[in-house]
DNA sequence: TTCAAATGTGAGGCGTTGCTCACGTACCTA
DNA sequence: TAGGTACGTGAGCAACGCCTCACATTTGAA
């Protein structure tokens, strides 16, 4: 029962290549017209390809997007592993709030879907599994730096604090998104604020 | 072309009744299922009525909703004449963040399907129209207010720190009305704390 | 009471979308 | 060169959602 068709995994050249040009069609739609108005056909004639053959090596739509998250998910772990192994004794929250936020900036602008994932949401199935895993990507260690740095903190309220940075930084980024180049970086630069504001309170003040 | 449909006005008590129970049942669902998942045919079964009646006093799916969300604005127009009736010289900027949060928080509680709206977004049409009709009747005398406690702080300033507010709150209300009531009360809690941290910071340092 | 206007109904038209399947082609090994 | 496997194709199926329309019922003014 509900037992999901297993597909073929590309062997050959031509197939694998095949799938790559499927998943930057469907990264580069899901730019340009979002999760919900993502169809099959369209991945398939940016692919340049028939729907028969997305159904060759995925299940599901569901399972392509997800393959798009994986990749980015490689992106942004290299990309974290740089910012954040600062020194919190030296630096301030602020300035690991600017790093962040410039960092994710420009991880956005130079792939192609990767904020209609990271900003969307609400996809299902494994694809929303995996968005959730690119959250965690972000917020765990993330959460570990702080922790190390500011062991006073409670844990609960380091979740909580955490819980507020992504969620305000995925909004204005998606916000920012929509103007034009001078007011998405005024909008940065109120987001950098208001973070570096509010975590500063919440750690900067029990500094043990 | 492209004329649409007009039309029939309720004329008799039963009709008006059943253009009233359509759209609690429409708010009820949008509640419950969102935007997206809400269907004509989910609508008519819940107010207990065909899908015909329902096009005999809408000319689609999206005047449904975008009825509703009018209904909306009239209870929050009230509410907003409340407590945008403040003295900044006296209170500052961070009572009136924390009075907008928590009677936003009520307003949402008692009325099923304005968080839906209020934080909902994207639907198209008239129903979107209609929401960012809404989302001006909070900024605009928010606005006004700031402007004339703070005089010496510009109008493009106002413009985005509104954008700060509308947009943080939208989300974390949204993302907490997920949560157990304790969480709620937290996150509501430390969004008040971050907005009044920003707000105090743009605006109260220029007092004039 | 009469009848036109208002209202109520729901089967089904129509367009869309995810996905299958039967068949054809390319590749690779022997 | 033969034949098996991998791969490619796209017409079309099934499900779904919005909305229409022909017909039935109710209302209220004359």
């Amino acid at each position: 029962m509900a037992r999901k068709t297993r597909r073929r995994r590309p062997r050959q050249k031509r197939s694998q290549q095949r799938v790559a040009t499927i998943l930057d069609a469907a990264a580069e739609l899901l730019e340009e017209v979002g999760y919900r108005a993502l169809t099959t056909n369209a991945i398939a004639s940016r692919a340049g390809t028939s729907i028969g053959s997305i159904y060759q090596f995925f299940p599901n739509k569901n399972a392509v997007v997800a393959e798009v998250v994986r990749g980015f998910r490689g992106q942004l772990d290299r990309l974290l592993e740089e910012i954040l192994t600062v020194d919190l004794a030296r630096s301030s929250v602020t300035g690991l709030v600017e790093a962040l936020v410039d960092n994710l900036e420009e991880l956005a602008a130079a792939t192609p879907g990767f904020g209609s994932i990271f900003t969307g949401g609400k996809f299902g199935g494994s694809a929303e599994e995996e968005a959730l895993e690119l959250e965690k990507d972000i917020i765990e260690p993330l959460s570990d730096l702080l922790a190390e740095a500011y062991p006073d903190v409670s844990d609960e309220q380091r979740r909580l604090a955490m819980l507020m940075v992504t969620e305000t930084t995925k909004v204005l980024m998606s916000r920012a998104a929509q103007e034009d180049r001078e007011t998405q970086q005024e909008i940065r630069q109120e987001l950098k604020l208001m973070l570096g504001l509010y975590l500063s309170t919440r750690f900067e003040a029990k500094k043990g």
